[in-house]
DNA sequence: TGTCAATTGTCAGTGACTGTCACTAGCCTC
DNA sequence: GAGGCTAGTGACAGTCACTGACAATTGACA
């Protein structure tokens, strides 16, 4: 393995300051009362190369996300086959929140990656945009999941069933944590493994007979 | 009830028809390539006059969803008692499906307003608005139902999980009518019929013993 | 009918984003 | 290691969504 020219470092570095310094501004006075002169000022390229990384202003400010969510997808490929789908998902997304330094360390540190997601879960435009990343994963996901479990995506609703239904979990873990007092790793990871084991419950006929 | 005067009818016609030939110029050359311009001179306003209606280009795109949606919750408050949660929100969905042409005739046909959701779904920057938009019902439904329910929304977590299960699948519905063949009417609402059957076998801890 | 207030139009400006073209600087060959 | 090649960048002009300010118009109502 030659490591990359100059050329490829350079870029590289110029992307990673970019988002840095996104994220930074995003976070510190709001993304929609920052400009992309601010940032390109900043970090001193022209406009038009940040458009060359950053095809919009939006997809700065999930660079580090999208980072994070190709991590989750190769750990549920990686899950033992003997798991059932919830539990390889369940897991999947639990190892993630442990080991979520090592990914993007070298971008921007784990607490200015949080302070960005509660800052996407309170901008509308970025919620919208948040949202539809997440069902783009989770046509990814169903994907492995049916494969997973020997079944044709086609064919058998069960997988986008699934998957969707964890994903809207999910989902409201993301906003009860971003509107929550507690913002730690810790308190997300602990809100995302409680309200995955309330699912099955919850989806019982009646509610009335069992107050679980 | 007096009708209402000149002044109030001239507002609501002028929305009316900055609403249909927005929706038709959408439909027929695609959301991004209709400028909000070309709308106003259409209906011969100013382009000022547009922004005063409607907040932004997108939220035109989802005047007629507004609508419905208003329905769907207006039916659901008015299940008897006795359905469960699930039973309620399915209820409601398929009988908005049953009367949807009372709530939008006056202002675009039936058939203008399927092919408006179909555009929605394949237009990028609009399924994110969609999918937020959503979201935001998810919260009034999970109220609704937390109340038909006698629970404390914020101490239990059951409604909202429950919506948001329900809601994923309804989504998957939407994103498969759409890019299906047959795009009629009776077409969603038997897709809408068929998955939320499917919701609760598909969240059995193993799949491999019952297949539904 | 004349006054008031709601509605609309005009105009100037901002910010995101794109196409074009000239220029600079790694890279690679001889 | 000089020179050509090309990826990457900057400068500039233009489009489009959207906003604030103020002037012009037009129902409403005494």
């Amino acid at each position: 393995m030659t490591l990359p020219g100059l050329r490829e470092r350079k870029k590289q570095r110029t992307r990673d300051e970019l988002t840095r310094v996104a994220l930074e501004l995003f976070t510190a006075q709001g993304y929609e009362r920052t400009t992309v002169d601010e940032i390109v000022d900043a970090v001193e390229v022209s406009q038009r190369t940040f458009f060359r990384y950053f095809s919009s202003k939006e997809e700065v400010a999930f660079a580090v996300q999208q980072m994070v969510e190709e991590r989750f997808v190769d750990a549920l490929g990686q899950r033992p086959p003997g798991e059932g789908p919830f539990d390889a998902m369940r897991n999947a997304v639990l190892s993630g929140w442990d080991t979520i330094g090592d990914a993007i360390i070298e971008v921007v540190p784990v607490e200015l990656y949080l302070r960005t997601f509660q800052m996407i879960e309170s901008t509308p435009a970025l919620l919208a945009v948040h949202l539809r990343r997440s069902t783009e994963m989770e046509e990814t996901i169903a994907g492995i999941i049916a494969e997973r479990e020997g079944l044709d995506l086609d064919a058998d609703p069960r997988p986008r069933i699934a998957v969707a239904a964890f994903s809207g979990v999910m989902r409201v873990t993301g906003q009860l944590w971003g509107r929550g007092t507690d913002q730690s790793l810790e308190a997300i990871r602990a809100l995302t493994e409680e309200y995955l084991d309330h699912l099955g419950p919850a989806l019982a006929p009646s509610w009335r007979d069992d107050r679980s």
